[in-house]
Order: structure tokens, then sequence, then C-alpha cells
DNA sequence: CCTTGACCTGGAGCTAACTCCAAGTGTTAC
DNA sequence: GTAACACTTGGAGTTAGCTCCAGGTCAAGG
């Protein structure tokens, strides 16, 4: 599969895909003789696990340090699964966080509608 | 109220309030004969405000054309709520992608769990 | 009076994560 | 064969949002 490919099928720009392989958040994708990268199935779906876990905010480099784990073998697991569990706790409280927010804003909203029917009301007596 | 009181009170470093002032997000701070800034009560809430939106990533710039608006009175309220609700959107938007990237975290990481049992087992009966 | 420490300013520097570019090579369509 | 296009590289540039710094002023305590 070409870099285009992946790129499409991904969402996922060429230029960020060579630049997730030259910080070695992936690793050296195989070549065609030209030296024009084949993306494998398996590349594919590191790079799809890599855009879920980015598209949360995971740190790239939180990221490279698990696949660094992931290429030491079986004795590392504990220490992944450690850095998985650390993760879905900054998720987690991303979240609490989002939904504070988010109660301050439909509060202010429903101010403003409040604000806004009273408004209307001052014209309409105005008018008549 | 001084800037390091405020930067206490709100957990906002003193560089980054006299940085929002610089840009427009707060409004220019009333200043003692010496140039020193004494925060009111109404500055202090509009920090608290800032800093809820900005924890959850509204943009600056969007919190600045907010205030624009605010300053300009009443007839822009419809305006206002239009950016928060457009706003809140956005933060419903993240927590569906945070919630994603929670289940794929849950579901690896109870593969994990499963794995590490695994290997105790075997581990177990190599002794035995 | 002198020192200490908080405050001020404008501007430079920093970080993460891309994103773009120029210049070169290879491939494909007609 | 040649034009158009995809791919390559190393490196520079970009963005948002701070964060830090040097050099200066000012107020209060001893």
């Amino acid at each position: 599969m070409k870099i285009s490919e992946v790129s499409e099928q991904c969402g996922i720009s060429a230029d960020t895909l060579r630049y997730y392989e030259r910080i070695g958040l992936l690793p050296p994708v195989h070549r065609s003789d030209s030296g024009i990268r084949d993306y494998s199935d398996l590349d594919v779906r590191r790079v799809e696990f890599v855009k879920c876990m980015r598209s949360a905010g995971l740190p790239v480099e939180v990221l490279i340090r698990y696949y660094g784990l992931v290429q030491q073998g079986d004795e590392t697991m504990e220490d992944r699964q450690a850095i998985l569990v650390e993760q879905r706790a900054e998720i987690t409280a991303r979240m609490e966080e989002l939904q504070e927010t988010l109660d301050l804003l439909d509060y202010k909203i429903s101010f403003y509608d409040h604000a806004l029917l009273e408004r209307e009301k001052e014209l309409i007596e105005l008018k008549v």
C-alpha cells in the first residue's frame, strides 16, 4: 500500500506519515526497489491506532515509548499496560474538565435565552 | 487585588494574566498611580470564566471575539449566544472523540489483563 | 538610607506537532 | 520519447499559547 493510499484511508497526510516514521512513532516501512514506501496491513493498523490515540491528545512521545516496549517483547507487557492505564486516567480527567465547561456554557446559553426573550417582549410592548 | 493574588486565586500565572491583557482577552486593568495593576471583582470573574473556557480548549481568539461583542452592548446578544452554542458543539464532539479512544483503551487494557493472566498460569505450571 | 522583593515593559524563546518546500528521482499515460 | 505526476529527502517554517528574561521602577521594612 502506497503512502497516498494510507493517507487517504486513514485521513492522515503523507507528510505526517513520513514525519511519524522519522521520529520513530512508526517503524521503518518496507520500501520498493526504487525507495517507495509499501505499507503492510500491520503498518496500517498501527497508523489507525496511533490516529485514534492522537485524536484524544495522547502525546506522540508516549506512543513512541509504548511501541518501544512492544518491540522489547512480552516481558514489557505490564509496563505497556501501565502506560495505557495512565493515559486512560488522563482522558477521563480531561472529560470531566470538558463536562464542567459544558455545564457552564449551558448555564450561560440559557441565560441568553432568557435575556433574548425579555428583549423581544419589550419590543412587542413598544409596538402595541 | 494585585496580580499575584489573582494568579494565586485563579491558578493562572502572572505572566499569563499580563499576556491575556496584552492580546485583548482581558480588558486594560485599572492601575495604581505607580502603574501597578489592581484587578476588580469583575475582572477576576472574567479571568475565572476565561480559565474555564481555556481548560476545555476554546481558542483564545474566540474568547476575544466574544468579549468584543459583549463590549458592543445588548444588540450583540444573539451573536454571543451563537458563539457559545457553537463552542458547546465543539466540546461535545471532542467528548465523543475521547469516548471512542477510551473504549479502545479499555479494550486494549483488558487484552493485557488476559495476556498477563495467561503468562502467570504458565509460570505456575512450570513450577509445579 | 539601603536592601529586598513585587511589579512593570517589550521582546525573545519555547514546545508540540505538524506542514511546507526545493530539488531530485522514478513511474505512468499517451 | 516526453509530459505530467507521485514519490523521495533534509531541512526550514508555522501555529497556538504561553513562558522567560533583562533591565528598570517603586514601596516597605529594618
